[in-house]
DNA sequence: AGATTTCATCCACAATATGGACACCACCCA
DNA sequence: TGGGTGGTGTCCATATTGTGGATGAAATCT
């Protein structure tokens, strides 16, 4: 769209994003059925990725999963984006001062991609996040936070657009909704999903700044309703803050 | 070649891995130059590349890096491919108990790719070699230690196509000094690359193997001439071979 | 054993990517 | 000042390339 002459990028792109949202795998039907594309060139495509090293095809489940070329680009890149080095100290404190799962998130147009994980001590946990999942702005608590600091007219372009950009998610996140949740997350400073994805099975989180101040990131907690009651909320939401605040001045400085 | 009706996703492969190879990032000539296409193509899929996320242009500088897709596809793909977990700890203690920087290559095809580095404490340090650096089998010290351990047939008709597959290095290395170093890694289980690539530069390696009992990594050191006199080379081949034999032991266990 | 779903491959067709040509810019040196 | 060099960005006629409907094979369910 952006560029001429260059359908097959943007669908290789594509295909090596939805592969990358299910570390198990992803069956050639399902590629077919998340891309809208034909089955022929799918599998066309997905062979030639294989050949190249990008994907690779697991004979035994007949799945697609990402190869060892996309392994080694990815720890080439990982030189320019140290986010394991400035997150992790974060998530760890969180992780262990509250008990429940802590995330990463980088905002990647607009969607979320969770990056990194640390597991909390707490015996119950939602696998709805993990690494590599994506969700679009506005969705969760990490796409929450960081919507709702984005400059209005862009929050406004996506709420104009809201059953189109949101997909899937519309129907459990409908716009009048969202827009509640962005007032609210801009008035403490962290967003709240009240298990709007998945029943039961709640997050908070807090946006993290870049150099321009712009809400590039996102650290957030997930788990199970009882351990999101309004008076923990406030002490979560304090401490995500202050991990927030902390790396965003770190990565101002840097 | 592999595949049908998939000329640009080589293109785009190759691509990425030309711009992996530098990690202060590519002029578009540059790649023209090396990837044998045309200018209009080479920028046109770059472009198209950037759009995606999968490359970024640095506008100051002009130049073409990997890009935050490549790195958020990267570490999900980093769970299948736990190299750091494994590899980091044999590095650590290469570079703590010989002074010299160690490195971590993966066999890619008929490449191996460095992966991972770990300084040593000795102040003159080679920068031959670095994360995303990429050799053809039997050139660079990680190349020949797993060149010498494949299957003779495999050996053989790389050899037999010596100045194709060599390239750039086929000057500095010819198939019959390349023959006798891959002899001699044979016998002593060790490679030596005496300065091939650079004078003064000196490499060490020593394979690792996978569960079938091929050589898919390798461990290796590298140094100035001086550090690798023969009387040394057997120390460092000694704990080459006994980190590999480690790394090995636990890859086939796992 | 038949029904259903998923995967693999073929091939006529035209949409798509291609690359020669041109325009532009920055820099260097006579 | 002006011509030379080396780099980047863009256009558009062309045919090479990728497309997807259709068909068959293979696996899985009923």
């Amino acid at each position: 769209m952006a560029v001429q002459g260059a359908q097959v990028v943007g669908r290789v792109a594509l295909l090596l994003r939805l592969v990358g949202r299910k570390p198990e795998g992803t069956s050639l039907a399902g590629l077919v059925r998340e891309s809208g594309l034909t089955r022929p060139t799918v599998h066309r495509l997905l062979t030639s990725l294989a050949a190249e090293g990008l994907l690779e095809h697991d004979m035994s489940s007949g799945k697609w999963v990402l190869g060892p070329e996309v392994f080694l680009l990815g720890s080439v890149a990982a030189a320019r984006f140290p986010m394991e080095d400035i997150a992790r100290p974060s998530l760890r404190r969180l992780a262990a001062e509250t008990g429940e799962s802590a995330f990463f998130s980088i905002r990647r147009g607009n969607e979320t991609v969770c990056v990194l994980r640390e597991e909390g001590s707490f015996p119950v946990r939602s696998f709805v996040l993990h690494e590599g999942v994506r969700f679009p702005l506005g969705v969760a608590s990490a796409g929450t936070a960081i919507m709702a600091f984005l400059p209005p007219k862009e929050q406004e372009s996506l709420l104009a657009d809201w059953p189109a950009h949101a997909a899937d998610f519309a129907a459990g996140h409908p716009a009048d909704v969202v827009r509640d949740n962005l007032e609210q997350t801009r008035l403490t400073g962290y967003s709240v999903n009240p298990g709007l994805i998945l029943e039961g099975s709640w997050g908070m989180g807090a946006a993290v700044f870049d150099q321009q101040t712009r809400p590039a990131w996102a650290l957030s907690l997930t788990g199970i309703e009882p351990r999101f009651r309004p008076d923990r909320q406030e002490f979560l939401g304090k401490l995500l803050l202050e991990e927030a605040h902390r790396m965003t001045a770190r990565l101002q400085g840097a």
